[in-house]
DNA sequence: ACCTGAACACCGTTCAAGT
DNA sequence: ACCTGAACACCGTTCAAGT
């Protein structure tokens, strides 16, 4: 029989949980004591597992991007990639409280990651003709138009007020489809 | 002779200060201690002029996009003006530290506020010629991409990999162009 | 009208010490 | 290896009291 090692608290367990704490509380309420009280554990004990609530934050941050990636199923040219991935982002961000404002805030978890991250995207985006140069330039386009789409939306009294005379998601997609149109194809 | 009231403190020394603060601190060193630190006055006397925390960082957030609009010179149509709108909001937001993370936090001052902001915003493109729902629209998507760009930008790690890549104010240019000439005429 | 002093209820993080 | 207890140096905000 294997020594099974006492799981004690993981990586994982604390992310998911932040994001538990982010749905009920904001992000403000998003606390390394309240996080540890929830993991019934005292906060200095979130230390030895992380390094510090930046790194929780840049965790949580990956995360969005990276359902937002598994969400985007192939396509047939490199622009009908792009408005699914933007569409799919979109939809990662607003399917958690505060996600455009977590995402503009929290840094990648680490300098390689950042990398492996950007190689990720680029990929589908090569396959489908464009030189990388291109690719990293296009998807940068496109997550940065929908990330500021998203922290817009979330703005309050704007948006209440700009509710009143536009449709957001409608206005969001054309807003992207327009952009993607845009971009020069080689 | 009239009574010369005495200024004492007010709501522009305050934020003008508190850009000082910005620079030299960060966003995370900007707190209401050490601003009414440098204005030589207590914490809790702020508290008189202004509601709290959060409209401070709305007023400079405002100040960010009134000087943007400023800068915007007359244009001969709408496409033209949006570009260089959204390269004067570029600017700056890029010419204060933490400027983007600023005004992807920051609420506008008032619902009000917010209402004559758009307006402000819109009225050179109706007189270009676009309906009110479109000058929102596009409006709406031009900010939304260069506020997500310079955030992106601002992003740590992820910049630094990129920047060996790719010319981070020559790709938001021709990003901001696609856009541009992607919106529909009418 | 405008500001201070003191206090309340929090933070993130470190570090010795426990097990 | 993993966690607790106690502490440090902060926060934003309120409120009585001063002038």
């Amino acid at each position: 029989m294997v020594q099974h090692p006492m799981p004690s608290l993981t990586r994982d367990q604390i992310v998911a949980e932040a994001f538990n704490l982010l749905e009920a509380e904001g992000l403000e309420g998003l606390s390394m004591r309240r996080l540890a009280a929830r993991l019934k554990v005292q906060a200095p004990a979130l230390y030895w597992h992380v390094n510090d609530k930046a790194e929780v934050l840049g965790m949580m941050a990956a995360d969005i991007y990276a359902a937002a990636y598994s969400r985007t199923g192939p396509a047939q040219d490199w622009r009908e990639w792009l408005r699914q991935f933007g569409r799919a982002l979109h939809l990662s961000l607003t399917s958690h409280r505060d996600g455009a404002r977590l995402c503009a805030i929290g840094r990648p978890p680490s300098p390689t990651d950042a990398i492996a991250q950007a190689g990720r995207i680029a990929a589908p985006l090569t396959a489908l003709g464009l030189n990388d140069q291109q690719a990293l330039a296009h998807q940068a386009a496109v997550i940065s138009f929908t990330l500021g789409w998203t922290t817009f939306e979330a703005n309050g009294p704007m948006r209440d007020f700009l509710r009143q005379m536009m449709d957001f998601d409608a206005t969001f997609s054309t807003g992207l489809d327009s952009l993607v149109k845009g971009l020069p194809d080689k």
